[in-house]
DNA sequence: TATAAAAACGATCATACGTTCGTTTCCTGA
DNA sequence: TCAGGAAACGAACGTATGATCGTTTTTATA
C-alpha cells in the first residue's frame, strides 16, 4: 500500500492541525505522541513528515497562527472605536469571543510556551507583547483624559488580562452563563476597577 | 559503593522534592526525566525509588502538599476578622503573599493537572475547590449584607481569581513593583469591582 | 555490640519515542 | 497520455525513559 484515495495535501495538514490541537490541548505538548497523533489523523507515525518538519514546528506553526490572527482581529475590531471608554469595552467583548472560541489555541499559547525553543519562544513573547501593548495604550489614553484612575498601566494590565483570559480554563458555553451574562460582568468588573 | 556517608531519609526526600519542584516549573513534568532529577540531587536513577513511590506520585505529592498548606493557611489568616470588606481586604492580600511565595508550587499545582492520574485530579480539584469556596463566601455574605453587588458569585469569584493567580506567570518580587504596591493595586481593582 | 532496616549503587529491562528512508501508489499538469 | 511530483506505507534506527533488582554499605535500634 502507499498513497491513498483522494488524499491531498492542504486537508490533511489541516487535520494534523486540528488533531494536534485537540491532544496537545488535552494531554499536552510533551505527553502526546506522533504515534498518537498520526493514529487519530488516520496515517501512518512517518506520513506526518510529509506535512510537518518536527514536532516542534507543529507546536510553534499552532501558537504562531493564532498569535497573528488575535492581533489582526483585535485591530479589526477597534478599528473606528471612539473614546477610551468604549474602546476599553470592545476590548473585553472582543477579548471574551475570541477567548471562549478559540480556548484550546489561547491556552496551548500560554501554558505551552515552556515547550517552544528559545528562539521560538522569543518569537511568541514578542506577538502577546503587542497584544498586551493593545490594552495598555487604552489605558494610557484613559488616564490621560482622566477618564480612567490607574497608578501602574503595566500591572493593572496585567491584572486584567489575567482576569479576562481565566475563562478559558472554566467556561462552558453549554454551561449556566450564558456568553452575554459573562461579558456584562467581567466589563463591569474591568470598568469599575479602572474608572475615575 | 552503596550507601553513602551521611544520608538520611528525610533530608534526601526533601532534596528530591525542591529539585523536583524546581525542574517540573521549569521545564514541565513530562519533559523532567527522572535521570535528571536524580543527577540534580547526586543520586543515581534507581535510588530515588528508596524515597518516591513512581514519578507520578512525586508530582502529587507536590501538589497535594501545596493545597493542604494553601488551605490551612487561608484559614488561619481569616480567623477572626469580621466583616465582608475586611474579610475579603485579608483574603486578597493572603492570596498575592501566599502566591509571591510559592509561586512555583502555584504554578505547578494549575499547570500540571493534566499530568495527574484522574484520581488523583479529582483529589485536588476538590480542595481547589474548597479553597474557591472561600472566597464565594465572602462575596455571598457581603451580597447578603447589600455591602457587595455581584450579579453571579461564582462567576465573580473565578474572574477575581484568575486575576489574583496571574501574577504567578510574571511578577517577579526584585523587580520594579514592591509587593505593597501589588497588593494595593490589586486590593482597588478587587473592591471597586464587587463594592455596591 | 549485634542485627535489621535504610539508603545508596550500578546494571538492566522492556518499552516508547521522534525521525529517517526506500518504496509504492495516486494525482495533476504539460 | 504520460511523466514527475505528491502523499502515503511500513520497517527500521538510535536513543531515552520509567522502573526493577540484587548487592553493598551505613545507620539506628534493641
Amino acid at each position: 500500500m502507499s498513497r491513498t484515495r483522494g488524499s491531498s495535501g492542504p486537508k490533511t495538514l489541516a487535520a494534523i492541525n486540528e488533531a494536534g490541537l485537540d491532544l496537545i490541548y488535552t494531554a499536552g505538548y510533551e505527553a502526546m505522541s506522533l504515534r498518537e497523533l498520526a493514529a487519530k489523523v488516520g496515517l501512518q507515525p512517518g506520513s506526518l513528515y510529509n506535512h510537518i518538519e518536527t514536532k516542534q514546528d507543529l507546536l510553534f506553526d499552532l501558537i504562531h497562527n493564532h498569535m497573528v490572527m488575535l492581533l489582526a482581529r483585535v485591530d479589526a475590531e477597534l478599528e473606528g472605536v471612539e473614546g477610551p471608554v468604549e474602546r476599553l469595552k470592545a476590548f473585553v467583548a472582543f477579548h471574551l469571543d475570541y477567548h471562549i472560541e478559540r480556548k484550546r489555541e489561547v491556552f496551548i499559547g500560554s501554558a505551552e510556551l515552556r515547550s517552544l525553543t528559545p528562539k521560538n519562544r522569543k518569537t511568541i513573547v514578542t506577538l502577546r507583547r503587542a497584544y498586551e501593548d493593545r490594552l495598555c495604550d487604552i489605558l494610557k489614553t484613559g488616564a490621560a483624559k482622566r477618564l480612567f484612575a490607574v497608578s501602574d498601566i503595566r500591572v493593572t494590565a496585567y491584572a486584567l488580562l489575567a482576569m479576562l483570559t481565566g475563562i478559558c480554563t472554566w467556561y462552558d458555553p453549554k454551561g449556566r452563563v450564558s456568553r452575554r451574562k459573562l461579558i456584562d460582568i467581567h466589563t463591569r468588573l474591568v470598568l469599575d476597577g479602572v474608572t475615575a
